[in-house]
Parts: C-alpha cells; sequence; structure tokens
RNA sequence: GCUGAUGUAGCUCAGUGGUAGAGCACUCCCUUGGUAAGGGAGAGGUCAUGGGUUCAAGCCCCAUCAUCAGCUCCA
C-alpha cells in the first residue's frame, strides 16, 4: 500500500500501482472525466538539486519534449501506476500546466496525422508553447495550404478515433535501432542526446503512431477537443542557419471551442494595436518601398509626436547636466578602424563610398563622434563626468527578413549619451542614468519593467575585452546599484557586450509584453583603443571610464511601442491634435473660428471641421482619430460663449465654458497626465 | 539571408485566360442638423517591377523588389 496525500490534505491508502485516475474515478467520475493530467510531489523530503542538472534541464526543456521535471514536483500520465507516498493534484480544464499537456498531446495527433497522410515525413519535435504547438518536420517537398487543410481533417479524424496514448518503455538500444530502420535521423538524435547508453526510454503510443517522448499526456487522442492548425514556416535543424531548414508546422489548441475563439478575438485585438496597422490608420508614419525597406517617412500626425518626445528628452537632458552635442552622419573610414567598427561591426555598416580624399562610412553607432568631442581638448578631473548627448542617426544593415515596422529598421535615432568619469564617479552616474530611465517610463506612461543584468561569462573570458579587476569592479558597481535601489534583477551571465557589463531595463506594455528599450551599458575598450585620458588631481594622466546608455534606446521603436501602449489613443501632452472642433451648423461656423483661436493661443493643437457633413459624421470622423476632446458649438454655445465637451471614450459631457475648458485641458497638457 | 504566403484606386478588399470592380476616403451639388455614417453626381488604377508563354495575361511561368508569419541574426 502506498499513501497519497490530496490538496486538502487528507491521505488515502491504495494499492501500489494505482494510477491518477483510479482516484479521480473513486472520487467521482465527473471528476474523472474533467481531468486531463495529474501533478505529483514526493512525501520524502525533496533530495537537494544539483545545480549543474537544473541549467541542462532548462536547456532541454527549451527544445524538447523530454525534459525531466523538476525533482520536487511534476506533471504525470493519468494512467502512470503510482509507486510511492506523494501528494497528488488533479489538474482540470483550467490549470495552465493542463492546457500545455493538451497542446503537447496536440503535437502528437498533428504528427500521426500527417504521417498518415505523407509517411514519408521525418519527424523533429513537438513542443507546446505559449500560444499553441509545433512540430518540426523533414520532407523534401514543401507542404501546401492544401496539406495544412488535410492535415487538419486527418486531425480531426484521429481526434474522433479517440485512441488511447500509451506510454512504453524500452531499451535505448532497441530505439536507436528502430529508429535508424526508418531514416528518423532528429529521433536519433535527440536519443542520443537526452538519454545515456543503458537508460530505458519512453515511447508515446497512439493507435498506429509512435513518438520517442518523455510526456506526460491527456489519456486519450479525444482529449484534444479544440485545435486549428495555423501556419507553416521553416527553422533550421537545432537552431543553427548553417543546418538544413526543417518545416515547422504550427497550431493552436484548447480545451474548448470557446477559449480557442476568444483566442482569435485576441489576436484580432492585438491586430488593431499593431502600430502598422495605427501608424496608417492615424496618418502617423510610413516606409516606402521606392526608398527602401527600414526607412521611415515620419508623416505630419507622427512629427508632432516625435517632436513632443525630443523635446522632453532634451530638456531633460539639460535639466541633469548632459551636454547637447551633434556630429556627422558620416566618417571616415580610417576612425572606424580606430574604433574597432570596421572590424567586429562591418557585416552591419553600410559599405564605403570612394570620395576624392577617403573612404567614408555611414555610422552606425554615435560613440566614436563623442569621442572625437572628448578628446578635442585636454580633460582635468574637474572637467568629468562629461556627459555628452545627442539625438543621433545611425544607419545598420540589417539582414532582408529582418525589418518589422518601426521596431527593427535600418536608419533610426538612437537618445544617445556617453559618460566619460573618474572610477569614483562610476557609482553616483550609474544611479543618475538608472533615474533617468525611471523618469523615461514613468512619463510615458509605464508602470511596470523588468531591469537586467548581463555579466561576463568567466569560462569564455577571450570572448571579452579587460582586466579581470575591470570587470570584478565594473559588476560590483552595477549590482551594487541595483541592490541599493532595491531593485530587484536577473541576471544573465555571458549576455555583456564584449567590451563592458551592461543593464538593461524592459518594460511591460498594456498586453503584458516586454520591450527591450533602456540600456546602460560600460565600456572598457573605446577609452583605451582611442587612448581616452584626463588629468587627475595628482598631476597623472589616467584612463576615463566610459558609459554608454540610451533610455529611448530608439526613437522610432519606442514610438512603436508607445503606439502600441495607447492603441493610438495618445495622453493629451503626446496627442498630435488635442481638440477636435464640431460647428453644429454653417451659421456656427464664425464662432467656431474664434474659439479655434483662443485655443491655439493657448498653445492647444486644434482641428476645425469646416466641411457640409452632419454633425454626427464630424463626431464619429474625429473618434476614429482618437482625438482627446471634441467641442460641439451651436446655438446654445455661441450665446454663452461655451462649448459642448465629448471626452474620448467618455462622452458627453456637458457645456462649459470656453474658459474651464482652457482651464482643465491646460493642466492636463502640463502635468502630462495620462487620464482626460 | 532562409521557408512559406501576399502585392489590384489614398484605405480595406473582390475579381481562375477574353472591355479593371465595390465600400470608405476625395471633388462638386443638394441638405444646416444637438453627440459615432443624410442624399446625389464625378474623378481616381503602368493590376509591385522586369522578362516569358499565349491570338489574348491582373490571372499561367521565371527573376527581382517590398510586405506578412516564422527561423536565424540583433553592441
Amino acid at each position: 500500500m502506498i499513501k497519497i496525500q490530496l490538496p486538502d490534505g487528507s491521505i488515502r491508502e491504495v494499492p501500489k500501482g494505482t494510477s491518477a485516475l483510479d482516484i479521480a474515478n473513486s472520487i467521482s467520475p465527473r471528476l474523472a472525466a474533467a481531468v486531463v493530467v495529474a501533478r505529483v510531489r514526493s512525501l520524502e523530503p525533496a533530495p537537494a538539486t544539483n545545480n549543474e542538472a537544473a541549467l541542462e534541464a532548462s536547456e532541454e526543456a527549451m527544445y524538447s519534449s523530454h525534459a525531466p521535471g523538476s525533482a520536487a514536483a511534476r506533471i504525470v500520465d493519468l494512467n502512470m501506476p503510482l509507486t510511492e507516498d506523494v501528494a497528488l493534484e488533479l489538474l482540470k480544464e483550467n490549470d495552465p500546466a493542463a492546457l500545455k499537456v493538451v497542446r503537447h498531446s496536440a503535437a502528437h495527433v498533428m504528427a500521426t496525422a500527417i504521417l498518415e497522410l505523407f509517411p514519408e515525413t521525418k519527424l523533429g519535435h513537438g513542443p507546446a508553447t505559449d500560444n499553441g504547438f509545433f512540430y518540426d518536420v523533414y520532407r523534401d517537398v514543401p507542404f501546401t495550404e492544401l496539406d495544412l487543410a488535410a492535415i487538419e481533417g486527418r486531425m480531426a479524424e484521429v481526434v474522433r478515433r479517440d485512441e488511447p496514448f500509451v506510454r512504453v518503455e524500452e531499451s535505448r538500444d532497441k530505439g536507436l535501432t528502430d529508429y535508424a530502420a526508418q531514416g528518423e535521423f532528429m529521433k536519433i538524435h535527440f536519443i542520443e542526446r537526452f538519454t545515456k547508453p543503458g537508460d530505458e526510454i519512453s515511447l508515446y503510443k497512439n493507435g498506429g503512431f509512435t513518438d520517442f517522448c518523455r510526456g506526460p499526456h491527456v489519456p486519450s487522442t479525444g482529449r484534444v477537443k479544440a485545435f486549428k492548425v495555423m501556419s507553416i514556416a521553416g527553422a533550421y535543424w537545432l537552431g543553427d542557419e548553417k543546418n538544413q531548414q526543417l518545416q515547422r508546422i504550427y497550431g493552436t489548441a484548447f480545451f474548448n471551442a470557446k477559449d480557442l475563439d476568444a483566442h482569435f478575438k485576441h489576436l484580432e485585438e492585438i491586430k488593431a494595436r499593431d502600430h502598422r496597422v495605427l501608424g496608417k490608420q492615424l496618418d502617423l508614419f510610413s516606409i516606402q518601398e521606392v526608398a527602401g525597406a527600414g526607412l521611415i517617412f515620419w508623416h505630419p500626425k507622427g512629427g508632432l509626436i516625435r517632436k513632443t518626445m525630443e523635446d522632453w528628452m532634451r530638456d531633460e537632458c539639460v535639466r541633469r547636466g548632459y551636454n547637447l552635442v551633434y556630429t556627422p552622419h558620416i566618417m571616415r573610414r580610417e576612425l572606424w578602424k580606430i574604433s574597432g567598427h570596421e572590424g567586429f561591426y562591418s557585416e552591419n555598416m553600410y559599405p564605403p563610398m570612394e570620395l576624392d580624399d577617403a573612404e567614408y562610412r555611414l555610422k552606425p553607432m554615435n560613440c566614436p563622434g563623442h569621442i572625437l568631442i572628448y578628446k578635442n581638448s585636454p580633460k582635468s578631473y574637474r572637467d568629468l563626468p562629461a556627459r555628452y548627448a545627442e539625438l543621433g542617426n545611425v544607419y545598420r544593415y540589417e539582414r532582408s527578413g529582418t525589418m518589422h515596422g518601426l521596431l527593427r529598421v535600418r536608419g533610426f535615432t538612437q537618445d544617445d549619451a556617453h559618460i566619460f568619469c573618474t572610477p569614483e564617479q562610476v557609482v553616483s552616474e550609474i544611479e543618475a542614468c538608472l533615474d533617468f530611465a525611471e523618469a523615461v517610463l514613468k512619463t510615458f506612461g509605464f508602470k511596470e519593467y523588468r531591469v537586467e543584468l548581463s555579466t561576463r561569462d568567466p569560462n569564455k573570458a577571450g570572448e571579452f575585452v579587460g582586466t579581470e579587476e575591470d570587470w570584478a569592479s565594473a559588476e560590483g558597481a552595477l549590482t551594487g546599484v541595483l541592490s541599493g535601489r532595491g531593485l530587484s534583477f536577473q541576471s544573465f551571465p555571458g549576455e555583456a557586450a564584449f567590451y563592458g557589463p551592461k543593464i538593461d531595463i524592459k518594460l511591460v506594455d498594456v498586453l503584458g509584453r516586454l520591450w527591450q528599450l533602456s540600456t546602460v551599458q560600460f565600456d572598457f575598450n573605446l577609452p583605451r583603443r582611442f587612448e581616452l585620458e584626463y588629468i587627475g588631481e595628482d598631476g597623472a594622466r589616467h584612463q576615463p571610464v566610459m558609459v554608454h546608455r540610451a533610455l529611448f534606446g530608439s526613437v522610432e521603436r519606442f514610438f512603436g511601442v508607445l503606439i502600441e501602449h495607447y492603441a493610438g489613443a495618445f495622453p493629451m501632452w503626446l496627442a498630435p491634435v488635442q481638440v477636435g472642433l464640431v460647428p453644429i451648423s454653417e451659421k456656427h461656423l464664425e464662432y467656431a473660428h474664434s474659439v479655434k483661436a483662443r485655443l491655439e493661443a493657448a498653445g492647444l493643437r486644434v482641428e476645425l471641421d469646416t466641411s457640409n457633413n452632419k454633425m454626427q459624421g464630424k463626431i464619429r470622423d474625429f473618434g476614429l482619430q482618437k482625438i482627446p476632446f471634441i467641442l460641439i458649438m451651436g446655438d446654445k454655445e455661441s450665446a454663452t460663449d461655451s462649448v459642448s465637451v465629448r471626452v474620448r471614450a467618455k462622452g458627453d459631457e456637458g457645456s462649459v465654458t470656453v474658459e474651464a475648458f482652457l482651464e482643465r485641458v491646460k493642466k492636463l497638457v502640463g502635468e502630462h497626465s495620462m487620464e482626460l
């Protein structure tokens, strides 16, 4: 007999070999029908997990469905015989872990369908993802959309057959031999990678289909109730572009049709906030084929928002002790050789232009320009810290398939600054950068963010420049500042730039998506390459510490994220048109013009609709443009020097005097208020 | 760069080898109204670009460019 502890704390004694499904059935048949999978936790004290194993497990989990679960708690098949005392949790159709199991099982159903229709296909792996699942397969002939439809149809049949998922264990050698006979080269790779000689390997069978898989699965294919084959894409074998390309077939699955529908609705919502869609609808920016990919045209309304962002940023820089500088867009190739870009960044740079005096290259970064300004005159410790800031346009050659709206472009503007300081000043400078970064996020309406610290991988010292001591002190400074501020952060060893460690701030938008924007980085490399120095208090020459920092990251990318964050409904201070004026009839036009003049005199951005459309139509048009305030003016208003106020997303608020309205909105603008 | 899909009016899209279409937007006319679409008329296209097949190509074939979904990359 073994002891099974249920979530309410009660303990049942059952014969060894009893399954979770048996227990569910003993509680109630309805529970047994609703439960998908079980989570068990050993009642013995959990053995200390060793770090290396945990690391390997996470690596496996990245591209394998064979990763072992944690020793403490693991998800198991409902019909797996329980052989020791465990705490048992029956997961029903409301549990995220259960959904993953459903999706992974859906991947097996899809593989079953694919092999039935296209037996020549070789299988890679088929994990669940955040939004569904995929299966990587290899076949000489690409699958067409018709094939995908056929696969989906056959999946429905496999589900209807309601084949039980049966776990089978067999010797590794037999598995390898069988797969070799079938030419399943990818399965062989996975077995060799994830199991050791002498291990038993686990297979899951449903009907005539068998897959090397560690599970768990739903009890039978009939439990995959709501699914859809989504799309097909190329994916490199083992994620390496030097390897052959596989066909990755994406699908998604949910517990029921309602959830599946909700998922598609959610996809539509995301599409409606897509900055590329809104950029067109609100006439903010464009990308033009005739000009080239990844190059942004800022239209008047987008330009106005950009100006507001830039004005704020420049003012704030000045207020915080930065000096604004400007540097050229093209510079001699010689400079890029000194900086090292010519060597290690060349792939991302536009090729040299040959002029009569020398070769020139477009700048991919602003650092060398700022360094030349620093170097132009001797510096004393009294001159430090020197903080040079620039909204610098840089051009980087991105590979053709990688551009994405405003978020990944070939020409963009960095709010870039470089701080040259003494080692003693570093901590307070980093502090100030983080303060500034927080101010940016807060001002533009982002409440949540995550902090990441990227450090050197000591095992790969050769890939990083700078001495042991440099790195130790720089990483210590960054860590110290972060903990000193009480910020929780995640460390990423090995993720540092080759020239120094960095802090990245990722903001979380309204949909919970993460965006990498702000970055604060140490640089041991450039000060040395350019032989930067300052005269210290001791009269000797010293090398300054250099800190790179960008807060918007790129103005283009930040704008793109901003559009999606607000779904185009910008707060008052950023809205390109702040007030829309609607005269009810032609005879109110004169009054409308006078109101417009008064609002504009107060610095507001106002649009007056003088068309002969109906007032309802004018309201609709302004509404679609997501203008914060619409003012309606008819007989009543013109007689009392007032306006009828309609607020975005709130509606009609009745009439107030022009003075009172002005008072209200000037406050909203001045305070950068998120509300209206 | 790789795999697949897409490219028709300013926008969203229909058009399976035989005269280039719709709705919205735009211009003009009528309508002058009380909180998200009044009515009518008109104008607008090198069907991404370049080749090819065909008596005939938006449609079939090839190449190129761009976009989209992924992959890879992203100081």
